[in-house]
DNA sequence: TAAAAATACTCCATAGGTATTTTAT
DNA sequence: ATAAAATACCTATGGAGTATTTTTA
């Protein structure tokens, strides 16, 4: 059985008449006959009572309209779900996030964005370190992830910078470092010679943290590290209890404002945690849903860099 | 988009192999691999990614796979429905009856037996007098119809006879003739003459009433008709109240016991109110509800005279 | 390099077209 | 007698087969 025998016994059923419904399918009136007739030898049953002029259904074949039509109706339906899927608007959507990123308005904006303008994607967001994140966007288990710092560049992934940002030194509100007079002053790398340091754990470590102890290698500095945490936003709640010092993306300078103080860094040193968007070559060249998310981000992100520039102006 | 289309890429995605996929198929991996190009691009989207050993399903391919099995399922199980329609176990009946057959035990025991027997069959009860029943067969409203004796035997229709019964006369209780001393002896058709009679309206008259006044005409018997009601019931209500007599099936001794006296008819006169099943004569040789209806209601009958014959030796 | 899929082409089954007959009123 | 469907037969589209090339890990 073939969805043609349906939409050929759905013109007949509803025409009365095999010579007119043939017209209106655009074929001649002795093909439609034998497809109707195959028709009722696979189903077993007569379908169609023959008149002089016409013909009219039996009771089988009132049945079977009301079933035929039911899947037609089906076959375009989901049609028509395809085709939102190939346009790019319907569809599921696993997007991953470091702790840190989500921290970031950008992130809940952006996800926020696409609910509203694409209501028919279905967005599943998970957590996780940026290695992981790495890990699912080359496995397939992931489309997008949002993260700081790329921890390793796997051929095919994209990593977009959304948003520069400084990192800056978190430091308890009690040390030396954090009582200065201008806590916008820059603070020099070799301060942190011999300082207690917190860093999330290495296997996992966003190069945020890389990269500052490459800086110290360099200059001869050694810190001490004292603690090793899986996650950003759990140094911050050692740098408050006083443990030690840590850096982290200036996003995150709300958290924690009593107890910690942030300062900046010797802007010489580039130590950026920016926010980045990581996704696989291909998806953004395929229309479809994961296009049309990393398409949207760019857009959001380079709205929210206008903001953040015109308030600046102000 | 035929079926075949989506057979086609539902073995492709449970094999994740194109060319066992045709195998199972029965087909070869070319032509299997032309389809499945022919329907990604009628979707407009890729469904696969092809890699040196096998397929694996693309986002939008997942989404499809699962409307397609839901669809190839749909079809399975329609067709297993009108399998049984063809079967004749399944389907719409529309069955009317005579207020006077539904009297009959055995109008409600068919009826009873028929959802037993066949859950799937949906019964539609009308009620009718007979020469609505036998239009309606005509006109394709009704499936069957229980009546008494056919007003009209239209070609095409046919008349079993489930159950002989005799017509008996209905008369007043204080009438003379209902009080006489052995209300077991017949009536002579004479006694009629001068008689007030009630009777079932003329255009819908059952053939009863009409085999009664041509026997009266034929013996020069002239009763006076007194009433004329719609249904058979009816004229029960007014011999009760001393309007008049009537003649009734002998199945409805059992009403107005107290008011009515039931006597027989002589015996000669050939006047009986047989239980009947009308239908159409195609519709028993076509298998379907309609048929295994017809013929169980034959089987039911001849139970029921047996169950009678049984009881009478006892 | 070796597998699997894609391509190029050929073939044939069958949907569809043409001509005619049958059917039912 | 007439309109419509069925039948018979032919045509041709396109699905399937065969041989080969391309792809990619």
């Amino acid at each position: 059985m073939d969805l043609r025998h349906l939409r050929y016994f759905v013109a007949v059923a509803e025409e009365g008449h095999m010579t007119r419904a043939a017209a209106k399918l655009g074929i001649q009136q002795p093909p439609l006959s034998q497809q109707i007739k195959a028709l009722e030898t696979m189903l077993g049953l007569p379908l169609l009572l023959r008149h002089p002029k016409g013909v009219s259904l039996t009771d089988g074949g009132r049945l079977f309209l009301a079933e035929a039509r039911r899947l037609l109706e089906d076959v375009d339906a989901m049609r028509h779900r395809m085709a939102l899927v190939a346009r790019g608007v319907r569809g599921v959507l696993s997007v991953g996030f470091t702790s840190s990123a989500a921290t970031h308005a950008l992130t809940p904006r952006t996800l926020r964005a696409c609910r509203t303008r694409y209501p028919d994607i279905e967005l599943e967001l998970h957590e996780h370190n940026a290695a992981e994140i790495t890990e699912a966007l080359v496995a397939g288990r992931l489309h997008c992830g949002f993260l700081r710092v790329p921890v390793a560049r796997p051929p095919g992934l994209r990593f977009d910078t959304l948003l520069d940002e400084p990192a800056v030194l978190a430091v308890p509100a009690d040390h030396a470092l954090g009582r200065v007079r201008s806590k916008r002053t820059p603070v020099p790398l070799k301060a942190l010679h011999g300082e207690r340091l917190i860093l999330v754990r290495r296997p996992n470590a966003p190069g945020l943290y890389a990269n500052l102890l490459a800086a110290c290698a360099r200059a001869g500095v050694e810190p001490v590290i004292v603690a090793e945490v899986d996650r950003m936003v759990s140094n911050l709640n050692l740098v408050a209890s006083g443990e030690g010092l840590s850096i982290v993306p200036a996003s995150m300078k709300g958290t924690h404002a009593q107890s910690v103080v942030f300062r900046p860094l010797d802007p010489k040193l580039k130590l950026d945690a920016p926010l980045t968007l990581a996704y696989r070559e291909i998806d953004a060249a395929t229309p479809g849903p994961a296009a049309s998310f990393i398409g949207m981000v760019a857009e959001v992100a380079a709205a929210h860099r206008r903001g953040e520039a015109s308030a600046a102006r102000r």
